[in-house]
DNA sequence: GTCTATAGAGTGATAGAC
DNA sequence: GTCTATCACTCTATAGAC
């Protein structure tokens, strides 16, 4: 879906701010400021705020959506390896899509509803990497039953939370080194033989990655 | 610390109040019809709003610093398992201070910073836990280099973003089994036979606690 | 499509009587 | 210590000219 120029800028003038200050900090002057607009031309694009948000979010989705379609029916490790990739990338382009989450939802829930399709999705994605990978010979069988469920979701909460935890920490820049170490101890100790061998073959072969 | 009666009703009311609408969602008014006083009178009581959120944070820190000290000089796994579940007792007893922690962050600076020495010292105690284990020989050691720098890390994030997680998800029932279970993912696959042994017992012996 | 101007509903903080 | 009344300000949303 292609957007007016003015309502492009807008959009992406909006996204920039609330990355920056926050979205209850983001005044409908900062963005026509940023936009190079009026105040009242604004409102004439956008009825109000929650409809910047609602195109903002819809744009978002669609990139999100992209990092998602690039899951192959059986991926193997470096599949995961260049996925991680994407949601770095992403998650930095659009911090506030993740620090602001929860003032979204308390605002506009209807939006959240549609996000929480994507949280599920991600999740289940996740999850089926380790059956795949399983089948594979790549990871041990569960010794503990519903350890692959916890697991995928403590790697959703990585992903999720890693900008948040970054701001609190005072550390804003973006080491992606650690982001995936941290994912792929969630993988490593289930790791085969062969699973170990697998990924001692990816870090050789992408350092180039980034 | 004591605090006068009035001065301790206007910060319960306060804490609820943040913990049920989040903080920026918080009215003067709200607080004072809450504590059954006039804003009038809150603000003799304390200067504004900053004021009050200082002696919530400071009444909270008193109560996370005794989950803290619990800490042994030599823990075993038992006295994790004790441990979380005052974390848990913690966060669901102050979301808020999880919740709106990048928004403390944001208007008052020099709260967050006295913060930031208590998230320094969780997460040292948990890396001291690692090792204190490995002399035990309960936890294997290294066998990636900084892997339980980073597992400590996860460990804190998972404390740290329990709350925020589930209202995201739409399920704010407070699961301790899955916050444990999380935690103790991080910690398992490095266990020693000694080790799962202890953990076993751990299992066996600890169902009445909650 | 774009602007200026302003209405209208809060919101934190203060003044001053009791 | 506690109250009522109100100021000063901010922000969203709208009205109407160009």
């Amino acid at each position: 879906m292609s957007l007016s120029p003015t309502k492009q800028k807008i959009i992406e003038a909006a996204i920039a701010l609330f990355n920056e200050e926050g979205f209850v900090n983001v005044r409908l002057q900062n963005i026509a400021d940023r936009s190079g607009i009026s105040v009242g031309n604004l409102a004439y694009h956008f009825k109000n705020k929650e409809a910047i948000v609602e195109q903002a979010y819809e744009s978002i989705g669609e990139e999100l959506q992209g990092i998602l379609s690039s899951f192959r029916l059986h991926p193997d490790l470096l599949d995961l390896e260049y996925q991680l990739h994407g949601f770095h990338r992403f998650i930095h382009k659009f911090p506030f899509y993740f620090i602001d989450i929860l003032e979204i939802k308390r605002s506009f829930p209807h939006l959240h509803q549609q996000r929480q399709e994507y949280i599920d999705k991600i999740i289940i994605q996740i999850r089926k990497r380790f059956d795949y990978n399983m089948e594979r010979g790549i990871i041990v069988s569960e010794t503990i039953k519903g350890q692959y469920d916890i697991a995928a979701n403590t790697i959703w909460m990585i992903i999720t939370f890693w900008v948040s935890q970054n701001q609190i920490k005072g550390a804003p820049n973006c080491n992606i080194q650690s982001f995936k170490s941290s994912i792929w101890a969630q993988i490593i100790p289930f790791l085969t033989k062969k699973g170990l061998q697998e990924h001692k073959n990816l870090i050789l072969t992408t350092p180039e990655l980034k």
